[in-house]
DNA sequence: AGGGGTCTCTAACATAGGTTAATTTTTAGT
DNA sequence: ACTAAAAATTAACCTATGTTAGAGACCCCT
């Protein structure tokens, strides 16, 4: 076993998860549903909820003053948001895009729990140094790489991440982004995602129309990323 | 006591720290030493030593495939660098500017030297938890924020730091980056830098020259910059 | 089926920031 | 102090990306 998708067991059909694992980890208690675009928690909120996506897609992003905004990672099944060692405000906020199912635990239960050995608390260590990883990676992404590698990037990240949980498959995965929401993810202005896209479209390299992700070329896309999933293990 | 480099003593004058602490932490051993420009570990090294900065700056970065590189922060004393939680390789180098004083841990014992209570955990986590909100912020800085804010608030960032371990007062301090490191920090061009700090200059909000910073009009610089210290807390 | 809202896509234009290259200043080594 | 290398500075030019504005496409609601 390795990701915390499949300890949290799957929302939809139950496929992945096994009775045993569910009888271990019923802490958890049952998930919680949220709307598409709740917000299920604010920056300096000063509540200490971690959440772990069961199913569906959320943003986690950070408002500036201005009224902008940059997401910072689009968590995804098995993700934990919002843990931190130490109290204080928020720092980012947590809202769901599609239909969203969490689990929400005080850090108090989780550390708990966590502390009492069992490979639980090591699927949350795993999950949390993935999730520093993807964050300095984004950061690499953002600064160094133009539109089109940045995006390129992006998508292919995606991909691994989703295939790692079975929500991708053969290049080709479901992804409800908007070209707004993907610009706020890699710093650039939506018409020029727009424009990218249909540049990344005509080079038969990756396709994103209407919330279908396909990847056409995969060796070549990977070139013009530079993507190099190493981090991502 | 707030911050780990308390608890790590200085390596100039030993002023913040006292006997006692010492003699609680001395599993950390005698501090190595590190030449200006030395490589202390690199992306992708398959370790898991875990390094404490007690004086002097480094830097952290990745290097992408055509040689550019993204620095992912200015570890200052009392920073905690390379600390993962799983084994695998590491995802960023870390090199020194200046002369630098490391302490070096292996994961093993830190995590031991954690879980046995006490404050030193809590110290590493508090330090652990800030460390992953500054990324966050550095993110959002250069997803979002033009020249002329993002390096404002860089060094509006530093001088907090700083001073939070009696580094700078007065809105003065030491800062031996160059321009070519501050260019890979932000995520622009070394040019592009020098009229930028340039700007600053002119508009009489900080001064950067010779390795000394000097925020010249806190208020306004503020402004520019967007900064809103919370996420340092 | 109609209508308002969000999303996508395009075009024309504007500019912040990148590129190249040369000059000056600072720093470090002998 | 003398020199070589590194760092800062400036200028002229260029381009990737931002801005603004509008037209279609799509989707949900009743």
């Amino acid at each position: 076993m390795q990701t915390l998708s499949q300890f949290i067991g799957s929302h939809h059909s139950g496929e992945t998860s096994s009775k045993n694992e569910w009888a271990n980890n019923d802490f958890l208690g049952t998930a919680k549903i949220y709307k598409p675009h709740s917000v299920l928690c604010r920056q300096d909120d000063d509540d200490d909820t971690i959440f772990i996506v069961k199913s569906g897609w959320a943003l986690l992003y950070r408002g500036l003053l201005d009224g902008e905004r940059q997401i910072i990672d689009t968590p995804l099944w098995g993700d934990v948001v919002g843990f931190r060692s130490v109290d204080g405000p928020r720092f980012a906020s947590l809202a769901s895009i599609t239909e969203l199912a969490v689990h929400e635990v005080s850090r108090k239960v989780l550390v708990e729990r966590i502390l009492s050995g069992g490979s639980f608390g090591n699927k949350i260590a795993c999950s949390l140094a993935r999730l520093n990883a993807i964050l300095a990676e984004h950061l690499v992404n953002v600064g160094r790489r133009n539109a089109m590698s940045r995006t390129a990037h992006f998508l292919l990240e995606l991909e691994e991440r989703l295939s790692s949980v079975g929500l991708s498959a053969h290049g080709r995965y479901e992804c409800p982004l908007t070209q707004h929401e993907l610009a706020d993810i890699l710093g650039m202005t939506t018409v020029h995602v727009n424009r990218t896209l249909s540049e990344l479209r005509k080079a038969d390299l990756v396709s994103f129309k209407a919330g279908h992700v396909e990847i056409l070329n995969r060796k070549n896309l990977v070139k013009v990323a530079g993507f190099d999933n190493e981090y991502l293990r």
